[in-house]
Order: structure tokens, then C-alpha cells, then sequence
DNA sequence: CTGAAAGCGCTAACAA
DNA sequence: TTGTTAGCGCTTTCAG
């Protein structure tokens, strides 16, 4: 590997600076710098020869140099939940695309659901990103005033924070769920239950309250109501129990369909029930799946390419406009009618 | 930009750093590394001193500044392809967090399942990553050799290349593909076709050499072939035309579960039939989805997170031994039999 | 064990 | 338009 320490371009091990580059073109360092940065002062001429040179040698700017100087890198911090929910699954594609879109990179921080990801946030601080997305989980306040105060754009997607201080991008949860209430009452259900997600989460918050105040505007309540912490695992284990009680529900509204199909599986094959005949399921997001025939569930859609692209364009706007307030957006989805719930009329 | 040269602890914005500490500690800068180093020359009672102003301010190491110097991060590069199939986003999920346990990151690359992944890859030079892992994408034989050549690791997760530069990381394709052939010609079928995934690629070249290979030597041949390129969508599509002709297979093995699942849909749904019983079909990964009773997709499973794990694995072998060989490592899997294709005997 | 000093590769004033 | 000069925040010799 050692190379020969010839005259000027002597060999060094690793990639080559802008310094080699600099040197092979007769030119100064800075103009090596200049003639990389868009909209420098460089003659096209120097420019030229030093695009040539540059990849002669394969030179590409240390973005990590640049970063220390510039103060601010174009990675975003991303911390998602569980992958395993398809919902996320595609938010975190088109999020990175997106990102990736604006020039922007995604550092992945797999991230627990619930509520607060502070000891995560810590590290990524470390790395000096240039902003942060957190999907369905929280700040706490401290460390939400710690990135206002360094100036560290945040954005929450899928949640939302008591605090005013970072921008928040969701889905409306509340008159969607009641959107599900409406449909459930119109269906002519008799006991009505709810499955919860994570009880500490916006989002379940939202859903349920949407869904049983619904529910008494008509006079109605829960028949029962079950934790499934957003877990398939979980929703697939109370189904169990909740079906096979003299009293099961007729409908059932899950937090999310990622239960929600859990809970039709189990449903189906182990109850031999029907969905949308014997029992009335609806989920919450339309994921991929729900669209399936094989599932074929009612559900309320989240837009979540909208979301993702959203949640980038907030992003870059507060980057690019430092003390811009922080924003707060509701993007409208819409009842999915499929097959497994019984219609009205 | 210009700061007030106030007398000591003056108000800059940014983070504080190293030096801030150093000032209020009353102990100079390199004090302040070293006691952020672990294995470094200091006193416990400097160490404490420092710790304690440093969490006093907040301080926290700047990441970037530190692979400046030390020439390399913590930053490890991830090209994935679609995580709309279960088993990308299975993998990414694992490997981010066996990474995370190495102490590494990850850096997502959305990359197209195709070939070669050159340009993505030159940008991911330009951040000095410590390391690539490329799942179900190749570099080309320059970009590998001049990976190698800058001593950045590649390991590739779920396919080869010719190349012998790179660590990879495979299923048993060839072997499992030889299995499924050998329990449909035992279960008597009598047109078995081959949906091809992306025909680049080696996993699909692995798969259906050894699944046609293994066909041979019981004398029998593809019935048919079409391509859907490991995408959904296409293998509908070619499920419509291959179920309506007239001599329509009885077995049909799927390059990859997302491609199966997809065609058994089609085939209930859309022809009436019963997997398992008018048609078999077989997958390969096995795939959360694969499990559901919705599905029972019989199929070849890959260990999605042993693979993971030994990428991580590997990874962090290489980049802690720089001249360690690059390896190849063929994980076992096992044939799932499951109700989508008829039994032998 | 500790501090001073020299950079890592780059950008951003500042002069020329 | 250019080159020169300072650093960005840190690690790492090198003296002491």
C-alpha cells in the first residue's frame, strides 16, 4: 500500500484534501473550496481546472470538515418505532427520500414508542445534526427548550407535545375516530369497544377521546375497552379474551391497524368469525395491508406521504429560517369503507 | 459573527465545548478530551472535576469534530432497498440496533434493489463513514477496490459479487430453492413455474439455478418463467395472465415472499382458487406475513436476524482489524411448510 | 499526570 | 477574482 513518496504529490494514506487538489492545479486551497461551493466567486476557468483535477485524484469534499465549520451538518436525526407496523415502515421511506430531496440525510434511531426519547436525543445532540424528526414519541419539555435554545429545528410527527416549542405534523385523530364512531352507531352496533394503543401517546389520546365522545352525542358508551399498547402481540392476546366473553362486542375500533388486522386474524381463524357479519372491526391508519382482500378492513387513512413530506418541508423551513415559530399541522384523511365492518342501513 | 470579547464566560451560541469546561474547571482543554476518553491519563480527580462542570454546562462532545481527527466516525452507511417488503424492513430494523450496540450509527440510503449503487455510494464517501452495508445492492468493481483502497469495510447483506473485496452476508439460495424444487416434484405437480425476481441479481440467479438445477435431475423442467423483478405489483400483474391460461401451472415458486403473498391474493381473490389445493405456491424468507393464517405461504425461511446480526457484526470486525479478509458467510435456513402448497404423499 | 501546541480538512473573512 | 489567514472543536504528540 505504500505509495512513493515522489516530489510534490507525496503519498499520504486516506483521501485525497483539497490541499492535493490545490497543489496538482496551481491554484490555492481556497479555490479548491470555492470552486465546490455553488455560488462562490471563482472564475469559470479555475473552476475547470479544478473540477478536472478533483476527479483525476477522486477528491470529494470532507463533509465532516465542512460541517465543523459551517456549524451544522445535513444529517436529520430520524427516531422511529417498531418497523414492523407497515405504517412506519413507509413513513420512514418517504421520509428519507423526501429528506434526501432537500439535500438532507437520515440518521436512524430506532426509538421506542413511548413517551419520552430523551436519553436517544442526547446522543444524537453529540453529532450536531442539522434537525430532528421524531415519529410518535416525545421530548420531554428540558430537552425540547435545549434544542430551541441551540437553535436545533425539531419536528414530531404523529404526536404531539404540550410544549408550543417544536412544529408537529399529524394526522386528525380526533375527528377521524369519531368518523369511526358515526359509522359504528350508523351500523346499528350494539357494544361498541375500543382497543387502545399506548395510553400515554398523543395519538391514543386523541382517538379515543374523538371516538367516545362521539359515541355520547349519541347517547352511547364503550361496551369495553382493552390496552394493546399499539402491539400486535398484545391486540392478538386480548382478542382472545375479549372474544371469547359471552358479552364480546359486535364492533371493535383498534388505535391502529396493525392491531386491528391482529385482530381480525385471530378473529377469523380461531373464532371462525366473520368480519363485518359477526363482528364489525375498524383500524386506524390504512396501511398497505388493510388494503388486502384478504383483510379487507375498514379503516381511517392517515395521509402518511403527505405526513413524511410534510414533516420535510416544515423541517427545511425551519432550518433554512432559523426563529421561525414552530408550526403545528392536521392533515385531513378520510373513512375507508372495506369489509370488515358491517355498513349502515 | 464577530463574538464580544467579554471578559470570561462569555455568551456565544452553540453548544459549549471542550474549552468552556476547561475555563470554568480551571484545567486546560486537553484535560477535559482526556477525561472523555475511556482509556485515557488523568487523575480521578481532575476527571471528576471536569464531569461535573461539564454536565454543569451541558457539555457534550462534538462527534464530528472528533472524527475529524480520528479520520473516521462511528457513522455506519445503510442501502436498503423498498421497505414496503417485511423483510427489508425486518432487516434494517435489527441491523440498526446491532449496530447500535457496536456503538455505530446508522445512515440510511433508500436504495433501488438494482445492480449497482455507485452514486449513492460517492456521496456516502464524502461523509467518511466508517463503514458500508449494502443489502440486496453491489458496488461496482471500481467503487469496491477504491473502498478498499481507502480502508472503508463493505459488507454486503443478501447478495454476492464477483468481486472479492467486499464481506458478504447470504442466505442458503441456492439450496433452498433446491428444497422447495424437491418437495414439489414430490408432490406431484405437474407444471411448475418460476417467478423470477430482479434478474441482476444474485439472489434471484442463486435461486432459480438452484431450484432448475434440482428440477433436472428429476427430469422435469419449468413449465413456465415470467419476471416480476421482486415487486408486488408486477407479480400481480403476471399472476392475472399466468392463472387465466389455459395450461396454467399447479406450482409456482416465487423468488421472494412479497412477490408469493402477492400471488396467492391474486389467485383466491381474483380466480377462485384455493392455495394448497388447485394451486401451490412457495415462497422464499419467510416473512412476518408468511405466518398469518390469512396466508400460511409455505416457503424457505432465511434467518433475517442472525443475517443481521452477523453483518454487524462483521462490520465492526473489519473496521477493528483493518487488514482482516474479507469474508463470506452462507447462514442455513429452513424449508416452512406451511398450507399454501400441496403435501407429498 | 498534566498543559502547551500542532494540526484534522475545510470555510470565511480579509486583503490584494 | 484570487490568495492569505484564521479558526471550527477536538485528539494527540510532546515536554514538563
Amino acid at each position: 500500500m505504500a505509495r512513493q513518496p515522489t516530489s510534490d504529490a507525496i503519498a499520504r494514506p486516506g483521501p485525497p484534501t483539497a490541499h492535493d487538489v490545490a497543489r496538482l492545479a496551481g491554484v490555492s486551497q481556497s479555490a479548491v473550496s470555492r470552486s465546490f461551493t455553488p455560488g462562490a466567486s471563482v472564475s469559470e476557468k479555475t473552476r475547470e481546472k479544478v473540477l478536472k483535477t478533483a476527479k483525476e485524484l477522486g477528491y470529494r469534499p470532507n463533509l465532516i470538515a465542512r460541517s465543523l465549520i459551517t456549524q451544522r451538518s445535513n444529517l436529520i436525526g430520524v427516531a422511529i418505532p417498531h418497523l414492523g407496523n407497515p405504517f412506519y415502515a413507509t413513513l420512514l421511506e418517504a421520509l428519507s427520500e423526501d429528506l434526501a430531496e432537500h439535500g438532507y440525510r437520515a440518521m436512524l434511531f430506532p426509538a421506542p414508542m413511548s413517551a419520552f426519547v430523551d436519553p436517544l436525543i442526547e446522543e444524537m445532540l453529540s453529532f450536531r445534526l442539522g434537525g430532528l424528526i421524531l415519529v410518535s414519541s416525545s421530548l420531554s419539555s428540558g430537552l425540547a427548550e435545549e434544542c430551541l435554545r441551540i437553535g436545533l429545528p425539531v419536528v414530531q410527527v404523529n404526536r404531539v407535545s404540550s410544549r408550543g416549542t417544536v412544529s408537529t405534523i399529524v394526522g386528525d385523530n380526533r375527528g377521524g375516530a369519531a368518523q369511526v364512531a358515526e359509522f359504528l352507531v350508523a351500523g346499528g352496533h350494539e357494544r361498541i369497544a375500543y382497543m387502545a394503543g399506548l395510553e400515554a401517546s398523543s395519538t391514543n389520546h386523541d382517538r379515543e377521546e374523538g371516538f367516545t365522545e362521539c359515541l355520547a352525542r349519541h347517547g352511547r358508551s364503550l361496551s369495553h375497552r382493552v390496552v394493546a399498547n399499539y402491539s400486535a402481540e398484545q391486540a392478538r392476546d386480548h382478542a382472545r379474551i375479549l372474544l371469547a366473553r359471552p358479552d364480546r362486542p359486535d364492533a371493535l375500533f383498534c388505535a391502529n391497524d396493525h392491531m386491528a388486522i391482529a385482530v381480525l386474524s385471530v378473529a377469523r381463524a380461531e373464532f371462525g368469525l366473520v368480519p363485518g357479519r359477526d363482528i364489525s372491526i375498524v383500524g386506524f391508519d390504512d396501511t398497505r395491508l388493510s388494503a388486502m382482500p384478504e383483510f379487507s378492513l375498514t379503516t381511517f387513512r392517515q395521509p402518511v406521504i403527505e405526513m413524511a413530506r410534510d414533516a420535510a418541508d416544515v423541517l427545511h423551513r425551519m432550518i433554512s429560517a432559523p426563529d421561525a415559530e414552530a408550526t403545528r399541522t392536521v392533515l385531513p384523511g378520510e373513512l375507508v369503507i372495506r369489509g370488515s365492518a358491517r355498513l349502515p342501513g
